[in-house]
DNA sequence: ATCTATTCCTGGCTGC
DNA sequence: TGCAGCCAGGAATAGA
């Protein structure tokens, strides 16, 4: 599942690849095109120069010349593959002047949008990674609800998803069904800091790879070496060797420690 | 505002 | 070996 460090490993392993590339042609399949029809998006993207790819939250943008943004969120199983063949998975072919990247996604839950000059993906709070401490705890404080699903809605913040959610939570001592404004300073800072060490560390391990996830060259990750609570269901866990819980929240495998998690 | 359930989708796994 | 049934879940959507 890409979530904001894998999404942001295949920034990292494709942008020196399209950056400065002109687009040839393109073909889609539908619904992967979120908003209109795929020829329409074929059309625009003909002859387009890619400026530059960006990321925000899960979100892919490659800035076009001229203003334009194709957005690209892989969902589940979506993935971006450098050279990539048009195989049995192939929902999309962005072909460059030079190499092409292909969109493979089982799933099909992948989208991807255009948007023009001054529009983007809308509703997004402010990106997980580089988050101050001051802004992260205003935001969580700022609304009811269990600190589990907020972090997962990202309006709230940007990028978390379900792995690093509960490892997140973990290292920072906090049970995911705890009501996140009671949380005080001292906790907030310590939530704070373990969303940043997690994705920090991800990026740096190259995302993890649970089973269909590959960055632009095809490599996995590494992290999912790394998970101390998320699929260790019943395992020891690593700081006292309780077994590992698991428990259904927002309708998602949630994994913690009832002994070092508290509300 | 917050919650739950439903929908989309298919490979991989379990159990018989 | 085959097969039915279930599971994984990000985000949109509807309804309570």
């Amino acid at each position: 599942m890409p979530e904001l460090p894998e999404v942001e490993t295949i920034r990292r392993t494709l942008a020196c690849r399209v950056e400065g590339r002109r687009i040839r042609a393109a073909w889609f399949l539908s619904p992967l095109v979120a908003d209109g029809r795929p020829e329409v998006l074929s059309a625009r993207l003909k002859g387009a120069r890619i400026e530059r790819l960006d990321r925000l939250g899960k979100h892919l943008l490659a800035r076009l010349e001229g203003g334009a943004t194709l957005d690209i969120h892989l969902r589940m199983t979506g993935k971006l593959l450098w050279n990539g063949e048009a195989g049995r998975w192939a929902r999309a072919v962005i072909e460059l002047d030079e190499g092409r990247v292909v969109f493979e996604d089982i799933r099909q839950f992948g989208r991807m949008r255009w948007w023009g000059e001054g529009e983007g993906p809308a509703g997004l709070g402010p990106d997980a990674l580089g988050l101050s401490l001051r802004e992260f705890a205003a935001r969580l404080k700022g609304r009811r609800g269990r600190v589990k699903p907020l972090l997962l809605n990202q309006a709230v913040v940007a990028g978390l998803g379900n792995i690093y959610v509960d490892e997140a939570l973990f290292r920072a001592g906090i049970h995911p069904l705890a009501q996140a404004r009671r949380l005080g300073l001292t906790r907030m800072r310590r939530l704070h800091e373990a969303i940043m060490m997690v994705l920090n560390e991800a990026i740096e391990a190259g995302g993890s790879s649970i089973a269909d996830y590959v960055d632009a060259e095809g490599a996995r990750g590494g992290f999912q070496e790394w998970h101390q609570v998320y699929g260790r269901a019943g395992l020891p866990c690593v700081r006292c060797a309780a077994p590992v819980q698991r428990m259904v929240v927002s309708q998602r495998g949630t994994h913690y420690c009832r002994v070092c998690q508290r509300r």
